[in-house]
DNA sequence: ATATCGAATTGATGACTGTCGATACCGTGA
DNA sequence: TCACGGTATCGACAGTCATCAATTCGATAT
């Protein structure tokens, strides 16, 4: 069921219109930067991290930062949460999950 | 195991190397011509498909469709194998199966 | 209010990429 | 040997993207 709400899984016949849709969202993992902050995140303590964290493991600027954060939260494979003045981000899982599913030409475990 | 000879998986400090690489992987697939050839090639008869039949399906011109074959054979994922004067090619179901491992940032079934 | 500090936005730049027309390459069959 | 046809390569162009410095926005605390 996770895939459904993303992209139809590959099996076949993929038309054009479902390969831009799961493109876009491959567009946003695509990147060392967002990867490093998917992993860096998903690794925090009770899922949740602090934007301020993030600039200085990733060796990017602050700006840079920010702008990958958006990327993720637009392609809806992070969560953000205002506490105060500090940014806060979670990795929803389910999204990921269902871009994982839909990258299946065969997948081995189905019919 | 299917995931350590391509990428690392993302469970938790990712390095920027690896993150180069899995990025790598992931670019390649993050094209909606690329994803349909996949789906193409995935679903013909046998497992191989001739370059001739991909054009057409995928409304491009054959240098287009014959460079993203290219890109996709340099990914790994895509085997390539000449036929007289045809080009066929299959999908490589094991590496499409580790970059799909190594986009785990909480993997539910290890440890 | 005002100073402070974290985060987002803006603007600019250099690099990369998808696409196609034209062309070159290379098996096959006559 | 030559013509044919499938495929790869080349050159060009337009669009996208990662990155950073400078600036702005917004919330907190004094």
């Amino acid at each position: 069921m996770s895939s459904v709400d993303c992209c139809p899984p590959l099996h076949d016949p993929l038309d054009e219109g479902d390969a831009v849709e799961l493109a876009g969202a491959l567009k946003a993992l695509a990147d060392p930067a967002r990867l490093r902050l998917l992993s860096i995140i998903g690794a925090a303590d009770a899922g949740w991290a602090c934007a301020c964290d993030l600039h200085e493991p990733l060796g990017r600027s602050q700006p840079t930062v920010s702008h990958h954060l958006t990327t993720l939260v637009k392609a809806g494979l992070l969560e953000r949460e205002q506490r105060g003045k500090w940014a806060w981000f979670r990795v929803r899982e389910e999204r990921l999950s269902a871009v994982r599913d839909a990258l299946s030409v065969v997948d081995p475990v189905r019919d």
